[in-house]
RNA sequence: CUCGUAACAAGCUA
């Protein structure tokens, strides 16, 4: 059963359900009994693919075979309704898993918070991450970075830096994650002086930027006309040893063209190829 | 007390 839910968990991660959906017929063929990680992952399957309606009857399924679902069914449930922007019904789900004796942990509770910061219901994120606590769980980094992105996007970088200074106080260490989105932040907000500020900040901690980095810097940089800065940021990614992806291509091109530096542009446009890649 | 499943960051389009 180890084997076929393995089985069954690699295929669906790579979005190959149909095999998936033919492990499991054929495991039950066999004989074997799919237990909860097996159907869990079969529901995670079907809600990475937004088939919400099949990953419910997944779950039928698994009751009407008597497996209980456990906290992981419940999160992955939570998590793709959240995602969909339907928080309602994620907190009905949370509500019925502490009825049915499953209690939520940090990653039930850091779905929820995603997800009431997805509609901009921040103040209730926020007292969901605070009740956290109460229930004994640890505020850990994952949860404090879905906050603070939340508090980002709302356009509330003030609170969203009170949470960052807030988790050094607790002993955590911010992520490539914490940084990225701060950076991002602030170059939206106009404020690339105080996103470089991070971005040195980020690397005399030991991180480095990845990809994500360097594009929301770049993107901040072009939006605001500032292209030869970015051109140089660019150029230091090859001594970072990263190579540019499409979306950081996408980035540049758009700003040569904001820029009017249409050749520059092309120029850009036929490095993709070059490398290998396809432009989208 | 052996194993498998879930959470956070990036681009264009009045």
């Amino acid at each position: 059963a180890i084997v076929y839910s393995s089985l069954i968990n690699g295929f669906c991660s790579s979005g190959r359900l149909k095999e998936a959906v033919r492990f499991f017929d054929e495991m039950v063929g066999r004989g074997i009994s799919p237990c909860v990680v097996t159907y869990n992952s079969l529901i995670h399957g079907f809600c990475q693919l937004d088939l919400l309606k099949e990953a419910a009857r997944i779950f039928d399924k698994m009751v009407g075979q008597r497996i209980s679902p456990d906290v992981v069914t419940f999160t992955v449930l939570i998590y793709c309704l959240c995602k969909k922007g339907k928080v309602g019904e994620a907190s009905e789900l949370f509500e019925m898993m502490i009825r049915l004796g499953n209690q939520p942990n940090e990653v039930t509770y850091t779905s929820m918070i995603y997800g009431l910061c997805l509609v901009g219901r921040l103040d209730e994120a926020a007292e969901m991450f605070n009740s956290m606590v109460e229930r004994g769980l640890e505020q850990n980094i994952k949860s404090y970075n879905t906050l603070i992105n939340g508090y980002c996007k709302g356009r509330a970088i003030e609170g969203a830096m009170l949470l960052f200074r807030e988790l050094h106080e607790k002993g955590l260490k911010p992520t490539t994650f914490t940084y990225t989105t701060l950076i991002g932040a602030f170059c939206q907000a106009g404020r690339v002086k105080t996103a470089k500020k991070l971005w040195n900040e980020m690397q005399n901690c030991g991180l480095s930027p990845n990809l994500c980095t360097y594009s929301v810097l770049l993107d901040g940089l072009c939006k605001i006309g500032h292209i030869e800065e970015a051109m140089d940021v660019f150029k230091s990614m090859k001594t970072a040893d990263l190579e540019g992806n499409v979306e950081i291509f996408s980035i540049l091109i758009d700003g040569m063209c904001r820029a009017n530096k249409l050749e520059e542009a092309r120029k850009l446009f036929d490095e993709i190829s070059k490398k290998g890649m396809v432009p989208d």
